[in-house]
DNA sequence: TTGACATATGAATATATGTTCATTTGATGG
DNA sequence: CCATCAAATGAACATATATTCATATGTCAA
């Protein structure tokens, strides 16, 4: 393993060296923490997520909440399910949506916080 | 202002104008919630953050940190500066940066902590 | 089984984003 | 001043993403 490649001078190379340990050689890991973050990442998504702390919905309710048309709210709402932020059950015809648990209400309490300040 | 726009029937009326009421109608607000977020949003600045949350960076060490070129990495830091999550200090050629506050070290242990479950 | 309805899906398009390369800016020491 | 080094910047490119449109799937009721 090549742990010293000198492309240029370190100003603090033992911080470097200490850092480099600590963080995680997991690729995928970092992949899959920015997934899950890129699901906050959109107006539309944060708009569907909001909407759901108030209550469950299925999916042409909050198309009419939103003022924006079905597909793209399905589409958006594919997205929030691949990050488990969602989940989905069918009755009959209707499918209703609502936030998978509540850390994502949090989470979005805390970016709402950040902002303000 | 048109409130009532059938293009379909709606399922849970009652609940659709409920929810449509405590929706905040500023949009920028979402937008800028949307920015907050997307900054956490790419396995790249996650790296840096991680490896922020260890000791403050100049850019030269932190590309070191990563195997990442600078530019790349000065790219990244000025989108997370932009965010709000990192600050700069200049110290004569080097720049340090830093987490801006400790709520993002918290952010990133819950994204972690969701993740891993 | 047919028609109507709610949702999902795929293709197409426009826009946003991340990285690289080349260059510039800004600061230091000789 | 000048050479050198760290960082920032802008253009160019490739890739990812959000929305729309058209259509498919699945469910119910008549």
């Amino acid at each position: 393993m090549e742990d010293t490649i000198f492309t240029q001078r370190l100003i603090q190379p033992d911080t470097v060296s200490l850092v480099k340990q600590r963080l995680p050689g997991n690729e995928d890991l970092f992949q899959e923490l920015a997934f899950f973050f890129k699901a906050f990442g959109d107006a539309t998504r944060l708009k569907i997520l909001f909407a759901l702390c108030a209550s469950p919905l299925c999916v042409g309710d909050l198309a009419a909440v939103l003022a924006m048309n079905q597909s793209a709210v399905s589409h958006q709402l594919k997205a929030l399910s691949r990050a488990r932020l969602v989940s989905a059950r069918k009755n009959g015809k209707v499918v209703y949506y609502r936030l998978r648990h509540e850390q994502v209400k949090n989470l979005l309490a805390q970016g709402f916080e950040q902002i303000r300040s």
